[in-house]
DNA sequence: GTGAAAGCGCTAACAG
DNA sequence: CTGTTAGCGCTTTCAC
């Protein structure tokens, strides 16, 4: 009750308090070796009343192990990376790791400070979007000695386990199957992407699909910062009166689309009949427009899951043991297709 | 490079390679004190070349001084906090201090086991959502001996510093401009808000405001799960059924607002004639919809900023020194009317 | 079941 | 400008 101010409890001060070793007090606490009860509740009864909260930096110091696990990704406000968040989160919940986000906003300089800064605190484990890193990111990464998960993406080279999907093959798929009903004069529209190798890697299995089937994407557009519905509304209503014969806008990402939507439900336009739309992430937020667009799962949240996960059993296993799985997973986003692409063949 | 596997690097390894002192290595790496560039030249090169990342948790408990800022929210798929996150971390790019995110998904339990856990790292200061807390997540608060700042609500009484807006008082505003618009029959929509008591105060402030204009709320519905967006709409149209006369519609967000105003020009009701909306936070996202929809800022980024602003000035503090100013900072949003209410008043 | 001693990797405080 | 000596608060290891 009366605490010295400004400096904080220790375990001494919970030991003098209850008159049992700082050992024992400690075992109490972390709930480690046979304590009798009577003594365990004396402790535990001092540690509430003075309301002593553990110092993990000495102990992870002391213990030689830390329970936080880094988590690095491009962004907070493209709402993909909070659900990749919340489903690492429910994995972690109920384990004693705990992740620690730090975020990059696409710069693979700003990349590599905030995994040093992370990996300074010798984590348990990474989980960090994306392949595509410098070479001191890669470096540090493998001279961690410690569980690496690259996620979202998996078309490249990891350092050590992977989850996410082909976004080549995703970009394939989806000209695939708009080509599939018929579509043939196909716009696009996206964000400026030197950075967004995962934006890029869509467009490019796009146009290499369209292309084995002798069709060229006939205009496009992109943008970069602003309020995306509002983008995507702009870069339509910019795209249709530049080429007004296209029957299909392909979107890099699902809010542009919805936007580009919006405007070709205003103008009156038939959708999908008259063009089709199609988005990217399958956002959950998007379900109430007056027609559901059609897009691909990126399995955001599975991803969290699943590479949070790994490094869970990974961080688990003793120090020599190697993981008998590659820890390569490569999962399979299937297209919805809503009401903005037509299912049937064009008459 | 030929790194023994598994022992990460220590001081020692580099002082080691260079020949120097770790002491003067240490210097060197944390740009501390006097070093001649010679010798420099060489601690750095030598550090580079292993790879040597500092042990953080090491340096922390040598020098009783941590980096690490916790930032305690309730969600990160409210869109909200992302942004205000986006605040604290402007501020901080450019200084050591870090922050270090926890969710309590609006669990007062879950935000007690947050708060410890991360207190247990000895943060230099806390930035905490709300000024609700439980007994126990107050008391750790107090005695952290730390800055902290309750973020978001200023209705009520801070444990120390606090930023934000008043939920009340913006819930008063909205009736008073709903009113003066001559608008009478008034529904309600939100989320269900045991716990949400932003939203809760809102719809206080609301009530009560109209209330004394001798209005009443004439129909209301709560939600939870599901797309906000979707959820809007059902809401909206089951509520127009129920109560055909109303005309105005105020939401406790925008996703819903949104939802709602989808629905009402799907209807070919007229917005904001017929009937009127708003909503609250001015999502930026919103905007590219049809009409905008009225709502008030909540003021985000800002306070992220603030907040984190209060932070840095007060760790910076010698250990006695008071801050001269109370802390206690309450924003005032505005409305933006949009394109659902209307600026005139009732013919 | 409990305690004493040693040390985790670094930095503060002094010496030189 | 550089080096030495003590810890930081805990946990490990080994006694008892």
């Amino acid at each position: 009750m009366t605490r010295p101010k400004q400096r904080p409890l220790t375990l001494r001060d919970v030991s003098e308090a209850c008159g049992v070793s700082e050992m024992t007090v400690s075992r109490v606490l972390r709930n480690r070796g046979d304590v009798s009860v009577a003594t365990r509740d004396k402790v535990l009864q001092a540690a509430k009343s003075l309301g002593y909260v553990p110092n993990q930096i000495a102990g992870s110091l002391a213990s030689q192990r830390v329970n936080l696990v880094a988590v690095v990704i491009p962004s907070l406000s493209n709402m993909v990376f909070p659900e990749v968040l919340t489903g690492i989160n429910e994995v972690f919940e109920e384990t004693p790791l705990q992740p620690v986000v730090g975020v990059t906003d696409y710069m693979p300089e700003k990349e590599e400070r905030v995994l040093y800064e992370m990996l300074s605190w010798r984590p348990s484990g990474v989980i960090i979007a994306g392949l595509e890193h410098s070479d001191a990111t890669r470096a540090m990464l493998k001279n961690a000695a410690i569980p690496v998960v690259e996620i979202m993406d998996t078309d490249g080279t990891p350092v050590d386990s992977v989850v996410g999907i082909s976004h080549r093959r995703a970009g394939r798929q989806m000209a695939a199957a708009i080509l599939k009903q018929g579509y043939q004069h196909i716009g696009f529209m996206g964000t400026k992407m030197p950075l967004d190798h995962r934006a890029r890697k869509r467009f490019e299995g796009f146009t290499e699909a369209l292309a084995k089937a002798g069709v060229e994407i006939e205009d496009r557009e992109f943008y970069s910062g602003g309020s995306a519905l509002a983008k995507g509304r702009e870069m339509t209503a910019a795209m249709l009166k530049r080429s007004p014969d296209l029957d299909f806008l392909y979107y890099s990402n699902d809010m542009i689309g919805a936007g580009g939507l919006l405007h070709l439900l205003d103008q009156g336009i038939d959708v999908p009949g008259q063009i089709g739309l199609a988005g990217f992430n399958g956002v959950e937020l998007l379900d109430g427009l007056p027609r559901q667009l059609a897009t691909m799962d990126a399995c955001r949240k599975e991803i969290g899951t699943l590479a949070a996960k790994i490094i869970l059993e990974r961080s688990a296993l003793p120090e020599d043991a190697e993981p008998d799985s590659s820890g390569h997973i490569t999962l399979k986003p299937k297209i919805t297709f809503g009401d903005t692409l037509r299912r049937y063949r064009r008459g």
